[in-house]
DNA sequence: GTCTATACGTCGATAGAC
DNA sequence: GTCTATCGACGTATAGAC
């Protein structure tokens, strides 16, 4: 009896994303996908016309939530504290997807993903600082972002959210010591 | 006529280093290094031992330039300008092979080279704030130190030294909005 | 619409001759 | 030190059963 619609589709997803965290996209085999599914590999080639379709599957979540809050700060902002705070949401909230990107690297060029965080990062760079600012004030914003992000993904284990006032200050005085201390 | 002993092993290394930078390390097959060196995939292994072991000694002078590093401020550190600067310079003289791992995020994890670059960080971490800080204090030297690498490998794309008083600067209020404003 | 059987070309790696 | 020949596993692809 064939499954419900979107069943078996949902279920390689499942199974993907278990495998790609646990080994990594490249060292993971479209057959140990298939055999843990109990269904062979043209299977697979079915829903997902290749290896890389189903990779971008799964990060099509995150992608998709980075564009809205590139979107929603698309211009100058008066409060830093705003945009900060949301990058750190953002990340917490994918937390789980970005830390397995982060013990498998090589993901992250393959599905394109390094392009893309480098935009969004430069959209955000020019909310923060500007479409031209100084060296140092461009620095400040590499810096408060960047650390923004590792604070959220990788401090925490645990309770990020807790610790989201002190992340957006310290990335707040990185913002600062940028623009104001030398232009 | 046979080349001298260690010459063929250099050209093997030198034309890696390029291919690996252009199309990363997983897309680039020993059989395209071969061609180009107008040999056979089999002379490669008696050279190498595996196509890991090839990417090892291309990244092998950045380990151990790290690990000298690490040694040097392996305790309390007095004046943290020191440490951040020192870590500026490591970033800036090893920023070419940086930016092609940066390109190529895969080989990173291949060649093992997250877990020391995550081991090294919390040793970096703990010289500069301490064995058990307090989690603002910790987040700080997080920002501090991802600081500086972001700015010596992103951003430069010419004259990097010429900024490193202000990156410095920069990852000094970090820390210091860490350490200082709670605990 | 969902899947199996089967195959193609390329990959990293090895064995053994010269 | 370099070669030819070969291996099993991989991603991809198509034909056809149900």
């Amino acid at each position: 009896m064939p499954r419900a619609q979107s069943d078996t589709k949902a279920e390689i997803r499942a199974v993907a994303l278990d495998l790609f965290g646990q080994k990594g996209y490249e060292k993971t085999s479209l057959r140990e996908i298939a055999e843990r599914l109990e269904i062979t590999k043209a299977a697979l080639y079915y829903h997902f016309p290749s290896k890389g379709d189903l990779l971008r599957a799964l990060i099509d979540p995150l992608r998709q939530d980075s564009e809205d809050l590139v979107r929603r700060f698309d211009g100058p902002v008066d409060d830093p504290r705003e945009l900060l705070g949301a990058y750190f949401d953002l990340c917490v909230r994918h937390g789980t997807l970005m830390r397995a990107l982060l013990n498998d690297l090589g993901s992250l060029t393959e599905a394109g993903l390094v392009e893309l965080v480098m935009d969004w990062r430069s959209r955000l760079d020019a909310a923060l600082v500007g479409e031209n600012p100084g060296t140092p004030a461009r620095m400040g914003a590499v810096v408060a972002l960047g650390g923004i992000q590792d604070i959220a993904v990788v401090l925490p284990y645990g309770d990020a959210a807790a610790h989201r006032e002190a992340a957006v200050e310290i990335a707040l005085a990185a913002l600062r010591a940028g623009t104001s201390g030398m232009d």
